[in-house]
DNA sequence: GCTACCTTGTGAACGATTTCACAAGCACCC
DNA sequence: GGGTGCTTGTGAAATCGTTCACAAGGTAGC
């Protein structure tokens, strides 16, 4: 397959998002006009978003909400379940831990790892906080193909590599430090001092 | 100014981190080189990002760590503080309330706020929680520009209106919803979901 | 079955961003 | 002071992503 764009496969994600609440409604139709006006874009990027990975709607009519629905979550890979692991117990990690967000969507958070022992053994969102000790044991075990990160950002680096020579394949780190992961594993960081900085950018120089 | 793109004030946000880095290690020359291999891009990009704002370098010799730092922080406005106001007072505005990446980035939490009555009264790193009744009163009076909303989807979209409504510019949503601001605010949005989603495809489709 | 109408799918044009490549500038050494 | 070596700053080229515009294909009505 060609290479697709992040921006387009993050456009998939959002259209997902609206797919679902139209079915909630019983729309059973929906041309690439709604769903471009829902998510704030255009109709010709919803469909060519939708044509790199084939066609899947009717000239005239639009696309079936719930053909396109099935379609897209096959396109992302959420057909099964993936299993997740949070290290780190802290706030945010236990936000994580909690958020529905996951869940809704077939994230299902099979392990949280904290090395503080006055963590270990706590319960977070129904499942036990475990020891980091245990992490290479239990990844072997059960081959949780996503780490999330909420560790201190002296830390991370550190459990980057130790999740990726684990088998990790993917990761998602909320620390706030530049990471490297090693070949053939992915990582993403999502910092949120840089999403204000950014803010702060626009607002002084807004026009 | 020219308009600049957001990747390009994102790397600048990078490139601040790294600078700091090398400022904390006491070196206090860099080239582009080394900031792009530290930030994951290529040494032109680093010249060609800075170029849009003027020229820090000197030809041979690389940036001073400590005048670059200074520039790039006048560049992202972070010459002055940000006060900032927390909406939503559940686990991740907690979360939030205490990360340490926001205020040590010149980003000040000057209020929380929660609609339910159980919450208001609590302290939160050092902040008290308020009724979110108090908003546009305390945003009227202490005019913080940004709001970071971490409310539940349903509560958002309601919340971007008022928040905008009483005067605040900019928002960072952590609201697993797609939102629209008004006219002349600005939001962006984190949706942790969709981040995942995307690891999804990336692991799916990996070659 | 024919017509009118609507919406998709997609090559081509456009615009934005990144990469390339090199002249210009500066420091250091002899 | 002239030569050497290194690194910046920047037009030009290449690549990547979005928008345009329209032919093709389908529905519905008569």
């Amino acid at each position: 397959m060609k290479h697709i764009a992040e921006s387009t496969v993050r456009r998939l994600s959002i259209y997902l998002r609206f797919l679902e609440e139209f079915d909630a409604r019983g729309q059973t139709t929906v041309s690439s006009g709604e769903l471009a006006r829902s998510g704030g874009t255009t109709s010709a990027q919803v469909r060519k978003d939708l044509s790199f990975f084939g066609s899947f709607g009717k000239r005239g009519l639009g696309y079936s909400v719930k053909d396109l629905t099935a379609s897209i979550r096959e396109i992302l890979g959420l057909e099964h379940p993936w299993p997740i692991v949070i290290i780190g117990a802290g706030k945010i990690g236990a936000a994580l831990a909690q958020y529905r967000g996951f869940t809704s969507r077939g994230f299902h958070v099979v392990g949280v790892y904290d090395s503080d022992p006055t963590k270990v053994g706590t319960l977070l969102a129904g499942v036990t906080v475990r020891s980091d000790r245990e992490l290479e044991r239990d990844i072997a075990e059960h081959a949780p193909h996503i780490a999330v990160l909420a560790v201190p950002a002296e830390a991370a680096q550190e459990m980057v590599d130790r999740v990726a020579a684990a088998g990790i394949k993917a990761i998602l780190s909320f620390a706030p430090a530049p990471l490297h992961a090693p070949e053939g594993v992915t990582l993403r960081a999502v910092n949120m001092a840089t999403e204000l900085e950014i803010l702060a950018y626009t607002l002084t120089n807004a026009e």
